[in-house]
DNA sequence: GTGTTAAAGTTGTATAAACAAGTGATGCAG
DNA sequence: CTGCATCACTTGTTTATACAACTTTAACAC
């Protein structure tokens, strides 16, 4: 799977940046040594380093040169950003985790869902409540609404290891785009149920909306979080 | 102040998707199309649809068509996406606020802000706290870290209007990157001292790092948001 | 009807070229 | 020394072209 040269030069840039070859600070080597370097053309460097200032690596200063922001993270927590699955982000924190499939049914899609998630009255729906345990501890309790069509198959066994395993590995869908709101919510009775909350009287609630590659909504998600193992990180650009 | 055309072609298609015009989950006209309507290159147009990408308003897929995603918010609370002062945030949303200087010192940085803030030891800098009041009520603390050689001349009188109008109007900085980083924490006693906080024992907690348009991380803030007024939206691409 | 092929239309990647605009250093006139 | 013009180098915008890859439809052979 040879990916796009501009991907290439990306991971390759972003590298170097992330083990100080290039230091917080400095200067990038200008577009046109990287042209000279990369063998390919502006553009195509151009595009590579849209794509690290995109993700808070660089910050390019007309008429002067790219800044390297980029500066380590001391993550004590694993990190929530862009779209990746609880298990990924765990995986690649190397912690151990299990997910425990509190509520399976399927539903059409009434007034109330509908105001709530968005799918259209009469939509056929999957609906779960899900409890994630980190290092055996429960910390996160899962709503998930999925679309029947599109996440067709899917079971309670399924849902105990990853759905989105599920959805990419054997129905080939893949997800592209996910929107996300993030607020901190009242403790339910559901929440101090299933979750050990010590002395929180508040959640860190993340609703996402998902999309498939063809632009269809088949998700949505209210993931309540205990306050004390959540982190979202965030990056942007000011549009001037 | 003629923007880059791609810019234009960037609103001219972002007003009609938010006013419907071009409706959710339709295909937008083809990128050849729009190259004859807008008379310009591909390539512009192609800029254009990538910076509607970014923002969530569609998503493109291959050999189709770019399928519109926007759906309006009914936003009861006001939107913190992208990089807007609170200032900002409120007047789009057309609510009257005002803020209180409580603290207004100068500093240097030693070990432990060190820690916190990531600015280097010894670097001289402004420390503030301000209290945020919307409609009236006290809704936001925020502990502000300037660096003194940029945000220079700063007083308590600027801190109550708007910091970010001062550095742009008049000392002629730009901003142009923040990272942000979300959690909830447990209330404390200046929490408690300052804030109408009702019956929440935490607080929506966003620690926030500003570089200007030389690439120069300038300002260091955490901002403590009472639960209930506090939204945060956030859009994501899958990397594949 | 079924399955295959072909064609047309779409987005994705890459190259090349030209000019605009901002930065910093140099050298020169005063 | 000061101020100004110039020049080299940087990133920013736009156009044009070519080909690759994917989707949908239509035509065709069987």
């Amino acid at each position: 799977m040879p990916s796009a040269k501009y991907d290439q030069i990306y991971d390759r840039l972003r590298e170097k940046i992330e083990n100080s070859e290039y230091k917080y600070q400095e200067l990038l080597p200008s577009e046109h040594m990287l042209v000279d370097q990369f063998a390919c053309s502006r553009n195509t460097v151009r595009r590579a380093i849209g794509k690290l200032a995109d993700e808070g690596y660089v910050q390019s200063i007309h008429g002067k040169g790219v800044r390297i922001i980029y500066q380590p993270y001391e993550q004590a927590e694993f990190m929530l950003s862009g779209i990746e699955s609880l298990k990924e982000a765990v995986a690649r924190n190397k912690k151990e985790y299990t997910t425990k499939v509190i509520c399976f049914v399927e539903l059409t899609v009434d007034d109330k869902i509908s105001r709530r998630t968005t799918f259209p009255v009469g939509t056929e729906i999957y609906y779960l409540q899900r409890v994630r345990y980190i290092e055996g501890e429960a910390l996160i309790i899962d709503h998930n609404y999925f679309r029947r069509d599109i996440v067709r198959g899917l079971t309670a066994q399924i849902a105990e290891k990853s759905v989105y395993e599920y959805l990419e590995d054997v129905l080939g869908e893949n997800i592209v785009t996910t929107k996300r709101k993030m607020t901190v919510e009242r403790v339910t009775e559901i929440d101090s149920k299933y979750l050990k909350l010590k002395e929180y009287n508040c959640l860190a609630v993340v609703s996402s909306m998902t999309y498939n590659g063809d632009g269809i909504m088949f998700e949505y998600t209210q993931s309540r979080h205990r306050p004390d193992c959540f982190v979202f990180y965030d990056q942007a650009q000011r549009v001037k």
